[in-house]
DNA sequence: CCGGTGTGGATTTTT
DNA sequence: TCCACACCGG
């Protein structure tokens, strides 16, 4: 029980056991952070200290599920399962529904993700008749969200002189009246957005000295993960629960901040020892992950940047190998070597696929790996992107449970009212919802007494859909009361009749749909089977609370041997044997200080650290010196980044290093003149037809099936070029080129398979 | 109302 | 490329 403490180096050890006051904890990468915040855990509870006077915040669910976990195999299950520990989010969700009364939202309130938000913002947007073009969704809800983050009210940003004005500049001077109405219509929906989560337990504690005080005293002990990627509204949070006690314990690296962009401050982190003039420092600077070589080309990076809290990380395992940098020719060469190079590894190596992960800045940028994975039969597993709880098919169960729980749920309400589809149109939910703003009712309300309401009444057609609708919901809410999560699931997607219109859909996505929907029923058996009477009983309310908070990083992976394929961001606490750190060109990763202000180049420096310290033994990076994207050529430059790695820590290959590469570089195929040109040197290289085309609308009108249809000598319009001849097709693979003669432009052009193009004659 | 088709726009990153 | 949306005809 005791030993747990002999395993530590010095540091780690006096951050374990100086449980008193406030502490900060600078944890390098790989410097055994999680040990660290476990072991204080463990410390402190075998030292008095009961688990539900423990607070432990975590970034994500899947970290606190571990973390609990871990400390459970130290002092056991049934104490470790009274620990509060988890993300801040659904730790203050869980707060505020219990101190409902104090907040104005009921118990069961529904919690938008982003999606729920940008469509409630849309309808806003259209009904105020505003320019949704102007009004960008995603713009209005980006400044709604870092107004929260700042706890800045719909109120105060109305009359903020800086809000104003910027707006006023960004031609949306509405912005304000949005983030009001906003406001009005969640707190209608008894919804609260990601954001309001944070913003409503400062207001709780704000207003309410008594619900403060009780926290305080509740949590003894405060500790925090991820310290660096917390926004200002988390901490003040945190600052408020510490107040009384001070034991808070935060733990991070600076040097591993990447959450900026949605409202991270990194001050938080340098400011911590001013908030705390009396803390202790602790500093884990021994990396036990990676090799001498890819640590110290790390530090190289990093020390490039102005801000940071000093450190000296350092490793002592092996020196390993030199960093590889592939230069490729082409997208598809960069797949491709890299495929070939997880072969060769694992078969000289003896590695497993799990040893190895690509790595890249956008989710957009698997698709290249993944075809050259599945090329190779190597098994592969894309992490992130549309995560299961953002499937259609998944939404529309989920929101019918949400209706089930909140009637009130408008958005809920929106998307499943006519599916599957029962003859109520765009018009009549525009209908319907406009009568539940002006009575200020929800729609469930309007729908719930519909025949109430004559313009549906009068136009007839609505009467059997809407009651067909509402009769389902009310059966639903009965049955509710008397049944558990899965069973009631069960029941809505047999009823709905969905379970039946998946299963008929053979097409591949009907059947990986009908998957889907079946592993959601598998997770809400596994929901109830599982449930622990501590936390109640087994029912939808409590299902529905979890699940939006969840994320795909949460679902347990199988024990296979895969390569896994995740975006840097996501891959932030994971470690891998070998990392391929892909497409590393300025295009995502930025290098021009005119287009980016520094602290914004100091992210991405420190976003290409994180990506660096995942890897334990080889780190090959690679970018392509051609690019298609949007279905369009790019010829993007290598990242300054690469550059910035010490070069003794480097090993360069610069273009095709694979003999038994067969493609051509994408731009040079089927093209005699240009392939003339492919020897030029990278500044003067020329791609003059294709950027012509470039210019011209990116539509995607000209498509593929249309495009093999082509022959030599038909005449085509092009939207820019006019009338032409085409002389010359050569369709490759997933390359389609044309090679046009255009009557007026006095040049042949090169046009790509999205060249807008009408067929006049053939 | 609904489904098909054409069109235009968009891309970080996630709780 | 993919997605959302507008438009049209049944």
């Amino acid at each position: 029980m005791k030993d747990y403490l002999n395993g530590l180096n010095p540091a780690q050890h006096e951050a374990v056991v100086n449980t008193k006051g406030p502490a900060l904890v600078i944890a390098g990468a790989g410097s055994g952070k999680t040990r660290v915040l476990t072991f204080r855990i463990a410390h402190l509870l075998n030292n008095g200290t009961r688990p539900s006077e423990i607070l432990a915040l975590t970034f994500t669910n899947k970290a606190a599920k571990e973390m609990k976990a871990r400390i459970a195999e130290i002092v056991g299950s049934d104490v470790a399962k009274y620990l509060w520990m988890g993300t801040f989010h659904s730790v203050f969700a869980r707060i505020l529904r219990s101190e409902s009364e104090k907040t104005g939202f009921p118990s069961n309130f529904t919690i938008y993700d982003s999606a729920d938000s940008k469509n409630l913002l849309k309808s806003i947007i259209k009904e105020l008749q505003l320019d949704s073009a102007v009004y960008k969704p995603n713009q209005i809800l980006g400044k709604i969200s870092s107004a929260k983050n700042d706890l800045i009210s719909a109120e105060s940003y109305k009359t903020n002189n800086h809000f104003i004005t910027r707006d006023r500049n960004s031609k949306q001077p509405e912005t304000g009246r949005i983030y009001q109405i906003y406001t009005q219509r969640c707190k209608k929906n008894s919804a609260m957005d990601f954001d309001d989560l944070l913003l409503n337990t400062n207001i709780l504690f704000r207003d309410h000295l008594d619900v403060l005080d009780k926290y305080q005293k509740r949590y003894k002990y405060l500790l925090v993960d991820e310290y660096q990627d917390t926004n200002y509204s988390q901490y003040l949070i945190i600052k408020k629960l510490a107040a009384l006690h001070h034991n808070v314990c935060v733990v991070g690296d600076d040097a591993q901040s990447i959450y900026a962009f949605r409202g991270a401050k990194i001050e938080n982190i340098f400011n911590f020892r001013t908030d705390y003039p009396e803390h202790k420092l602790f500093k884990l600077e021994q990396n036990y992950r990676s090799t001498q070589n890819i640590v110290n080309a790390a530090n190289s990076v990093i020390a490039k940047n102005n801000k940071q809290i000093q450190k000296n990380v350092f490793s002592e395992k092996h020196e390993g190998e030199l960093i590889d940098v592939y230069e490729a020719y082409t997208d598809a060469e960069e797949g491709y070597i890299v495929a070939n190079k997880i072969t060769d590894m694992r078969m000289a190596q003896q590695f497993h696929y799990k040893d190895f992960a690509i790595l890249y800045r956008t989710n957009a940028q698997s698709r290249v790996f993944e075809e050259s994975l599945r090329k190779k039969n190597i098994p592969y597993r894309i992490f992130g992107g549309l995560s299961f709880y953002q499937r259609k098919e998944i939404k529309d169960i989920l929101a019918y449970c949400r209706i089930v729980v909140n009637p009130n749920d408008n958005e809920a309400l929106k998307r499943v009212i006519n599916y599957p589809k029962r003859g109520i149109g765009a018009s009549s939910i525009a209908k319907i919802e406009a009568h539940a703003n002006h009575t200020g009712q929800s729609m469930w309300q309007i729908v719930k007494d519909f025949e109430k309401i004559v313009d549906i009444k009068s136009s007839g057609r609505l009467l059997k859909p809407l009651a067909q609708f509402r009769q389902l919901v009310l059966d639903f809410v009965i049955k509710n009361q008397e049944i558990n999560a899965s069973e009631i699931v069960q029941i809505i997607v047999k009823d709905t009749g969905m379970l039946k219109d998946l299963y008929v859909d053979k097409s591949p996505e009907g059947i990986s749909r009908y998957e889907n929907l079946q592993e959601l029923t598998n997770a809400v058996q596994e929901f109830v089977s599982d449930f622990d009477a501590l936390e109640g009983s087994p029912i939808l309310e409590n299902y529905l609370q979890n699940v939006a908070l969840l994320s795909d990083q949460d679902k347990k992976s199988e024990e296979n041997d895969y390569v896994s394929l995740m975006t840097i961001h996501s891959s932030k606490g994971l470690e891998f044997k070998n990392v391929f750190l892909v497409g590393v060109e300025e295009e995502l990763f930025p290098s021009q200080m005119s287009v980016h202000s520094a602290h914004e180049l100091e992210e991405e420096r420190r976003l290409f650290y994180v990506a660096v310290t995942r890897a334990e033994e080889n780190l090959i990076i690679s970018c392509a010196k051609s690019r298609f994207r949007w279905g369009q050529v790019s010829s993007p430059k290598p990242s300054r980044f690469i550059n910035e790695i010490d070069a003794q820590y480097l090993d360069w290959h610069v273009g095709t290093t694979s003999k038994n590469f067969d493609k051509k570089p994408r731009e040079y195929r089927g093209n005699k003149e240009l392939k003339s040109k492919q020897k030029l040197p990278n500044s003067q290289r020329k791609l003059s037809p294709i950027s012509n085309v470039q210019n011209t609308s990116s539509s995607s009108a000209f498509k593929t099936s249309t495009l093999t249809n082509l022959k030599t000598g038909d005449i085509v319009e092009h939207q820019k070029f006019g009338e032409g001849k085409v002389i010359e097709i050569n369709i490759d693979g997933n390359s389609v080129v044309a090679i046009v003669d255009f009557k007026n432009v006095g040049q042949k052009q090169l046009l790509l398979k999205f060249a807008k193009l009408k067929i006049i004659k053939k």
